[in-house]
DNA sequence: CCTCCGGGTGACAACGTTGTCGCCGTTGCT
DNA sequence: AGCAACGGCGACAACGTTGTCACCCGGAGG
């Protein structure tokens, strides 16, 4: 009768150790039972289950990890706010193609400040995952390049990573900016706005590089007046739009570069007596049943974070190929805001 | 010169012993740089973290925690959907919480399935996260028994966990769509629907019976056929709509269960001749903007999801009372939406 | 001169698990 | 009867880290 160590009264989990002892059998042996290797007899194995169920035992991974040297089974997801609809879909997109290959998921939101990213990032390498799906923020990530070489695999997604050679994933962002603004000269209008995101980030300035392609081919100039870059708070929304929906000039259409723009803009509209045309970069539930329902150029979120992911198990399952780009298509959704022509005085 | 183990080209992560023996030093000396601890001279100290930052290297927390059986500073979070709006923000405010602490989060969508997310929280578990935040399927969660005796810290979200003596953060379902019915009663509306998720889901039920109540207190009899329950897959919905606004006596107005009926039923309205009033259970984003802004019954989803992970910290640091309930308030919101009076010929 | 002390350092065990290897007892063959 | 083969099983080392303890050395005190 082989006694097992003493419990102090606070809980304390079951190790092989204890479960071997309690069965009379070898720490080996319950190894095997476990990992359901073969080489015990039945009856044995049916002695160690019962005490492994009675004991509550669970296999601690983290040793189990560090003996095997091998992979954690764990991937980490890095992004910018999980609360935002486009992100969520993202991080769903991943969550399923991870749980697919049997790994868990540990999710950080960097609020876009980069020294909470590296944190979080550093965070996921020192727990070993075996990739990281990363949203980046603009700052510089040769920081993670020691990470890369030491095999924790890695994709870019939505944005590219400067300065590592990663996997990425994007969304055409020039080409449907430059399709909503084409959309938008199409129904006649000539003083289009453009109201985006910070200039630093990628997506922002690919988006405006797209709005100003698609005038540049129309033969139109632009008015550095009609394009106001930075995060959506309501206080500079609301000057930007005064500023050009005012004056003898007005811009007689706008294109929001996303879709947290694209509703803090609906809303300040909702309080003016302007009714612009509107297309907005990104998608988002109800567009098509406000009053005006919204002309989108829609991205795909869930192909993007499914591609991202399954880009990364390509690599972890050993694939060495050069790091690729992915490009994701967007599609133009016309729905009523878009196709509003100018005001007849325009 | 001390030679380190041959790489044999592929990616092998640096240990304390390839940094001692590249620095002259014994392990120990390392491990007290690494951590800061006191007893080393400044000149090998410096030599120690030079080489460390020549080699990438990067503590392995596994080793660490196993060696220390201590915490693993990694919290679980189970829920249904994170692309859910609800969830998602939910998800931010433990998320943020979790980040204060010093800790990573690990996330599980289980779909509202049992078995996707027991293997979810056993996997969890057996990653020997601190701590679980659950948002709890209808199934039976003894299996979590001996996992919080062992010690992992438990919080149950938005429902409860039947069975288990863990704290649980709610919202106040009932007085909520009881507030919410009585709101469309006072606009003079007697035939009033509900429509809700499967009655197995605590807070469609609680809700529903919130519903009951505020017809019984007002002294209203509630048809069987007023009430559809069900995930809300627009076939089912349409066929229930068709069914609680046709016939003789078609109810006037509606409550939906949660955010996602009440999108589902806006759209299907939208293809529809009738306009009831409407309110909603749970915000959503845009609800104010549509052509009739709908009225809910708004939750605090961040309140919840901060209020759940502070009691998860708390149980972490020691806090040993009972388990405790916390109830949040929902706020009505009127709109429009649900001010609608009945039609006259009603 | 010897002793004591304390700062700087390293050897070693241990955390819980798994891979390797060898042991024991049966069985089946010659 | 002798021997190989095999199934069942356990002892032991190792994964990368940290806690314990002992060692070495120079200087202060007797």
């Amino acid at each position: 009768m082989p006694a097992s160590t003493e419990r102090p009264g606070l809980p304390v989990r079951p190790t092989m150790k204890d479960v071997a002892a309690a069965a009379g059998v070898g720490l080996k042996t319950v190894s095997r039972v476990v990992n359901g290797e073969p080489g015990v007899s039945e009856a044995t194995a049916l002695r160690v289950r019962s005490v492994i169920e009675a004991l509550g035992f669970r296999r601690n991974d983290g040793a189990r990890l560090l003996r095997q040297g091998a992979r954690t089974g764990s991937v980490g997801l890095l992004l910018e706010d999980v609360a935002d609809p486009f992100y969520s879909q993202l991080s769903r997109a991943v969550e399923e193609v991870v749980r697919a290959h049997g790994s868990l998921l540990l999710t950080g939101s960097s609020a876009e400040d980069p020294a909470r990213e590296r944190e979080l990032a550093l965070g996921f390498c020192a727990r070993r995952v075996d990739g990281l799906v990363v949203v980046p923020t603009s700052a510089d990530h040769a920081y993670l390049a020691p990470e890369l070489a030491a095999g924790t695999a890695m994709v870019s997604l939505d944005r590219p990573m400067p300065g590592l050679e990663v996997d990425t994933v994007l969304a055409d962002n020039r080409a449907g900016a430059a399709a909503g603004t084409a959309h938008l000269l199409r129904q006649g209008h000539r003083r289009i706005g453009y109201l985006g995101d910070a200039p630093d980030i990628f997506t922002a300035a690919e988006r405006l590089a797209g709005y100003r392609e698609a005038m540049a081919d129309a033969g139109r100039a632009v008015e550095e007046s009609w394009i106001a870059m930075g995060r959506p708070d309501p206080l500079g929304l609301r000057f930007a739009l005064t500023r050009m929906l005012g004056g003898t000039a007005p811009v007689t259409a706008l294109l929001c570069g996303n879709n947290r723009t694209t509703v803090a803009v609906l809303r300040e509209l909702a309080r003016r007596p302007e009714r612009p045309a509107l297309v907005g970069f990104d998608d988002f539930e109800l567009a098509d049943l406000l009053a005006v329902p919204v002309t989108v150029v829609a991205q795909d979120p869930a192909l993007m974070g499914r591609t991202a992911a399954e880009l990364l198990f390509r690599r972890l399952h050993g694939e060495t190929a050069a790091a690729q780009r992915v490009v994701v298509r967007t599609r133009l959704l016309p729905r009523g805001s878009g196709e509003l022509p100018p005001p007849a005085t325009a």
